[in-house]
DNA sequence: CGAACGTTTGAGATGACTCAAGCGTTGTGG
DNA sequence: CCACAACGCTTGAGTCATCTCAAACGTTCG
């Protein structure tokens, strides 16, 4: 069931893959647009999304909501609600989407008996800050072609990670309203820079479709550096050569 | 020592604490604009903020920066690298800092023998992870004085928590440079938002000093929310009554 | 056929940027 | 002790990106 699970960095093996399973008390489909969770809801089961496509989001006091994830198959949507007891934004359904349940206490009771998989949660859990911080520094630094660029640059690698299309098409069921919350951009500016890009030959973005016609053209406009999506296992071969024994040439105590 | 230490949420107690202490190998104080680990390096220890402050950041391809986190006395500035084996970002001093190190096999060591304290490291990671929602949000939805707002707000209730500075006054070593690197600003608006916050009579930000003389304002422009910062442990008084056992009302299988 | 929705386009306003210059303070070397 | 460089901050002028408001268009669905 869980097939794509922990597609990225340290993917489970076949014991811990069984482990979760045993955990699930609950698979259910939701209808697009339905609301999982609420901001400051206590909740006693943390998601693994099978299938479709979630979205964690804030609104400000105006009711501009501010995208802050895009949830793909196979991810552990909302693992840090255990550990946190209650959410600090929503969740909720951009597709029709199945959702598997797995009760808190279970969580509890595995991470006791079984150090390798609590690490393991724990990884998923800090994958998905690193996640954040590339958010940060698209909304930060990037104007609206670089901000759409590198949504889809980092979509499409997190998609093909789990084997949902390819890097030169996916789908991807967000309105152009969507694209702009999940960007910091009006609706209306989204539909320009749309524009641009597909008559710049870059990427066309279509009923729920994603064409990269020039994935090059797409990661230098959007600054894109995979790095923080942690895609190989710690073994990295770019940008630094030896390991680090001490952080800082700094003056010694 | 570590008296600052997960001032927030779940609070080490007597003999956790005791434990990380013996597991530092070293303190170490370090100059402003030291460098203390770059991206991409192989970790072997995590940090310690004992005093002053640090940032972390990443810098595009122009050389532009965004700073992606502040950290204050008392965080666990980089603990994810021990499960991540390496950064994402760059970590450096902004003002004259101690930190104290410890070795990643320590933390392995601790993690598997005191399941409570490997908890509260997880939990140390996840705020990590909300703090850095909370700044997407910033970024994403708030204009030069909101960011600048919330930004301070957010400052200003990070240091009361650990005891440094009071909610209308608070030390802070930064730059009006840094201050735009860290909300998304040139110096050069920055200095123009925080003359206009100023004369509004909100909040002063001179000589690495906050004063804020109308924190309603700061919060109101800021639309700042704190929930994401879980100052207080889970039981939440604020915005949901009755705890969910459910996520969602979606059609069930 | 009409309503709802997502998208597109236009026009005008404004927030933020760039480039450039000037100012005050601090630190340093002659 | 002075001169000068370096740094951080401020201000001005002009440009550009993005927003807002508004209208129109195509598709889907009832």
């Amino acid at each position: 069931m869980l097939t794509r699970l922990g597609g990225r960095i340290s993917p489970l093996n076949a014991a811990e893959r069984a482990t979760l399973d045993r955990a699930i008390i609950e698979v259910r489909s939701v209808g697009a647009r339905t609301i999982l969770a609420r901001k400051g809801e206590r909740l006693e089961f943390s998601t693994i999304l099978l299938n479709g496509f979630l979205s964690r989001h804030v609104d400000d006091r105006r009711g501009q909501r501010q995208f802050l994830s895009l949830q793909v198959p196979g991810d552990l949507v909302d693992f840090h609600a255990y550990p946190m007891r209650f959410l600090d934004h929503d969740v909720s359904a951009l597709s029709e989407a199945q959702i598997a349940l797995i009760p808190h206490s279970s969580i509890a009771e595995i991470t006791e008996a079984n150090a390798g998989l609590a690490h393991k949660m724990w990884l998923t859990t800090l994958l998905d800050a690193a996640l954040h911080r590339g958010w940060i520094f698209r909304l930060g630094r990037l104007d609206g072609p670089g901000r759409i660029c590198h949504f889809l640059a980092e979509t499409a690698a997190r998609l093909c990670a789990v084997g949902l299309g390819t890097p030169e098409r996916f789908f991807l069921p967000l309105t152009q309203a969507d694209l702009g919350e999940a960007c910091g951009l009006t609706s209306v500016h989204t539909s320009r820079v749309l524009k641009a890009l597909r008559s710049a030959g870059v990427c066309t973005f279509r009923d729920g479709t994603v064409s990269i016609e020039d994935p090059a053209a797409l990661i230098r406009t959007g600054h894109f550096d995979p790095t923080y999506l942690y895609l190989n296992d710690g073994t990295r071969p770019g940008s630094e050569a030896a390991a680090a024994k001490h952080p800082a040439s700094g003056k010694s105590t």
